[in-house]
DNA sequence: TTGATAGTTCGAAATATTCGAATAATTAAA
DNA sequence: TTTAATTATTCGAATATTTCGAACTATCAA
């Protein structure tokens, strides 16, 4: 396993951090890393196989969204917040509020 | 050529709406609607084939981004700011100001 | 070694995107 | 009232993306 690729802060695009989050998915899991810091993709039970848990994580990696390291055969992903926040400042709170809100307003449809 | 579509309110998610936007052509179109009010594709010469931006126009529409008005053979369209900001209040905004942000720092390189 | 665990890569099937050509709907001109 | 012009959608083909299960790689532990 080759060391995977993180596009540089410069490099992290409007367009490719939307269409990265535009995923249910995808939302899930920065929803989670925005709650808990540090996870594995193992922590992520989203009812998909897990090679398309792998392409998730990649496309949100190389969106610029989570910075991954390998601590032995684990995968350690975390939000890129300073760099997205850099970038593109309130964005991600943004779209985690709407996030959260959606999450409320569904579990009180009850 | 019948009635378009669009969404209630309600139906308006998170994950479609960030979809939609996730793309360069498409976030140019909401960028001017933000600005300019209300236009018909033909205001957009976005180096697309005409088909691709009618393709364009529907995803954006179906998504709950715009609303489309049919006046003669011009299709008129515009955000639905109200709906948005209800669903999702400050998104479209911050979207919009990041988008901002990229275009300034885009020009100022040269 | 051998096995177990955590992820990635591969190939195939299903979907989505893009284009140019053909079509539809409306208005204006002859 | 035809005819032409304008605006946009729909169709079919080519290409790209997404998803899955199976096979594979890497690391650690027994």
């Amino acid at each position: 396993m080759r060391p995977v690729y993180h596009p540089d802060r410069k490099d992290i695009t409007l367009a490719g951090v939307l269409y990265a989050l535009g995923d249910p998915i995808r939302l899930e899991i920065v929803k989670l890393l925005a709650e808990k810091g540090e996870l594995t993709c193992a922590a992520f039970d989203l009812s998909v196989a897990k090679s398309t848990m792998s392409h998730h994580f990649k496309l949100l990696r190389e969106a610029g969204i989570l910075y991954c390291r390998k601590q032995g055969t684990q995968h350690l992903n975390s939000l890129r917040g300073e760099d997205l926040e850099d970038r593109f400042p309130g964005l991600i709170e943004s779209v985690l509020e709407s996030a959260e809100r959606c999450a409320v307003s569904k579990r009180s449809k009850h």
